[in-house]
RNA sequence: CGGGGCGUAGCGCAGCCUGGUAGCGCACCUGCCUUGGGCGCAGGUGGUCGCCGGUUCAAAUCCGGCCGCCCCGACCA
């Protein structure tokens, strides 16, 4: 393409309202342009590369499974099956039509496809399935943010799969899971593969495909030692100990005036807040045998300097609340700040410590009694709390496997592969006749990519301040010939004959052609994202071109009449 | 939804406190000039000052309401 033809609205300073660097560029390098809130158009450059995306996308998902393509419009009895509905509250779009008639915009179509499953699916020898679709999603988030990294309408790759049994769903799930490498290699992102919260889905096993960005919403462990990594939601390491060692000593109540933080009393006791028990009063609905939930109040008990983690104490104890300033009086006796596991005002506190509290003494608590702690205190002596794993991992802890320390860092969700269980086949009535004649409902599993997330980590990990440079499998374009000044007939001359020739040779080029000075079109070529330029400019004159790489500094001269067949045998051997 | 910020030309901003002529840089158009890192000179085009209402002789500016966008948090397969 003739750049001086192209649309390619390019910005010399960053607008106003965006903040991260894949936000940036995107403006800045004219690949899209923002409609409202999430909501953005995506121009030439940007089309070419999600393009290119789903191309790759499309070829690794073939080889597994058969794409299909769904409503994006539903009416809402599909989703009233599944009940999530009501389940899914304000982030489903929803709307009218002429006869007040309920529909939404799909999030996913767990329920479609398995209303196609339901309405088809007969015999046991019709599995396995593997069911996929490019499709344009729509969440209602409550807060896009990052450019085209958290938006309301955006393309999916979601995947469905269809066994009969559990082992069925294993190989369906691991095929999955070795397209994604595939997929993403070939995208040419660093990204980790991590253990996942399954959160609402429910299913046994999740996993998170990651790439690592200081722009990622989500936090995640690795350990380099055995390679183990898991999100911060569902992550296990073991805590370093305290520093000293710590002696057995009897409870002893002592005044803290006015000292309600783990950080005031570590002030005014001079210890560090490790020594210290955070104590925290939740309120938890426990099953109850007229079927009625019952509120239950429960001590939670972490180490001073942890944190807990929300996922994991609502996986542990779903729907739990923290307790108001009034139960928290009732039934402990004190107010928050003077918490303590001793001396409980109300007998149906039920006491609960993360495991990093096991094995330590001498520890610092609240005394149930407003402006008291008691120190000396020993878990499993003086209280027996049931162990429990919330605690937040921070990097530096030990790894549960090896024992080498664990990195913490944030990441982008590029991917996410779930063993669903049969929810949704059961829900929307997918039944087949297994082998003994005998009905049977399959068991599901959901597979995710989303295309932007994929280009966003893509300028996140490859930026400078001048600009981005994509892997070229994902490039709008794999090179520009950047024709330094085009009033010069053998510049021009030659920049037509490499263009043509790169042409000629299947490379996806670029000519800048445009009458523009050279500083103008050497700006933009380092902005847009195009990982290789050949440069026509004075060396002509002795039968030379520059051939650089945008990741590196520099460029190197090369016979001009050799320059796209080096090109084409670099993107060959190293992309 | 809570906290913070912003809304003035296509983009980036000043002007608002202290009411009275809407301004700067870039971009864009014309001409000349220039061609290895967003040239130079000259002349131009372009704005319902987010919207509605109020106060006032007079509102970008003061007051009230609303809308939109961004950031932090909450939320989030």
């Amino acid at each position: 393409m003739r750049w001086s033809q192209a649309f390619i609205p390019t910005l010399r300073e960053a607008p106003a309202d965006a903040e991260s660097a894949s936000h940036i560029l995107l403006l800045r390098a004219g690949y899209v342009r923002q409609l409202s809130a999430g909501v953005y158009s995506y121009l030439l450059l940007g089309q070419r590369s999600l393009l290119k995306i789903i191309a790759i996308v499309r070829e690794e998902m073939d080889r597994i499974g058969q794409e299909f393509y769904l409503p994006a419009l539903h009416p809402a009895e599909l989703w009233q099956a599944s009940g999530r509905w009501t389940g899914m509250g304000d982030n489903l779009f929803r709307l009218k039509d002429r006869f007040q008639r309920d529909l939404c915009l799909g999030m996913t179509h767990e329920e479609n496809m398995a209303a196609i499953a339901a309405g088809e699916l007969r015999s046991y020898k019709q599995l396995p399935q593997i069911w996929y679709q490019i499709q344009t999603k729509f969440r209602d988030e409550p807060r896009p943010r990052g450019g085209l990294l958290r938006v309301r309408q955006f393309i999916m790759k979601d995947a469905y799969s269809f066994d009969l049994d559990e082992a069925g769903l294993d190989a369906s799930y691991q095929k999955h899971h070795d397209a994604y490498c595939r997929i993403f290699d070939r995208c040419g992102l660093r990204y980790l593969t991590v253990e996942a919260h399954s959160g609402q889905m429910g299913g046994s096993q999740s996993q998170e495909f990651m790439a690592v960005s200081p722009a990622g919403e989500d936090w995640i462990a690795s350990c380099r030692g055995c390679g183990y990594a898991a999100n911060l939601e569902k992550a296990e390491s073991t805590p370093p100990p305290p520093a000293e060692a710590e002696q057995d000593a009897a409870p002893e109540a002592f005044a803290t005036p006015g000292q309600r933080t783990i950080d005031e009393v570590s002030r005014f006791t001079g210890l560090p807040a490790a020594k210290l028990i955070k104590s925290l009063l939740y309120m938890a609905p426990a099953a109850r045998a007229g079927g009625e939930a019952e509120w239950q109040p429960r001590l939670l008990l972490v180490r001073g300097d942890d944190e807990v983690n929300e996922t994991k104490l609502l996986t542990l104890w779903p729907e739990a609340r923290p307790a108001h300033p009034a139960e928290i009086e009732q039934y402990t006796g004190a107010p928050a700040g003077s918490v303590g596991p001793v001396k409980l005002r109300h007998p149906a506190v039920k006491l609960y410590a993360d495991r990093a509290l096991i094995g330590r003494r001498g520890l610092v608590a609240g005394a149930n009694r407003e402006g008291f702690h008691l120190r000396g205190l020993t878990p499993g002596r003086d209280f027996q709390p049931e162990w429990v794993e919330v605690r937040q991992v921070r990097g530096g802890d030990a790894c549960r496997h090896c024992g080498q320390p664990l990195e913490v860092q944030p990441a982008i969700e590029i991917g996410h592969i779930f063993k669903l269980g049969r929810k949704y086949s059961q829900s929307l009535n997918v039944r087949v006749l297994d082998e003994h004649g005998k009905e049977a409902v399959p068991i599901m599993g959901s597979y995710g990519i989303g295309m932007e997330r994929i280009l966003t980590a893509a300028i996140e990990q490859n930026h400078d301040a001048q600009g981005f440079w994509l892997p070229p499998a994902i490039a709008p374009f794999q090179a520009v010939v950047s024709i330094v000044n085009t009033g010069e007939a053998a510049m021009l001359q030659a920049g037509e004959r490499i263009y043509a020739e790169l042409r000629r040779l299947g490379i996806d080029a670029l000519l800048d052609d445009r009458n523009e000075r050279p500083g103008v079109k050497f700006k933009d070529a380092d902005l847009i994202g195009i990982p290789w330029r050949i440069t026509v400019g004075k060396k002509i004159a002795s039968g030379e071109v520059e051939l650089g790489k945008r990741s590196r500094p520099g460029a190197e001269t090369v016979p001009a009449d050799q320059a796209a067949a080096d090109l084409a045998r670099r993107l060959h051997a190293d992309g």
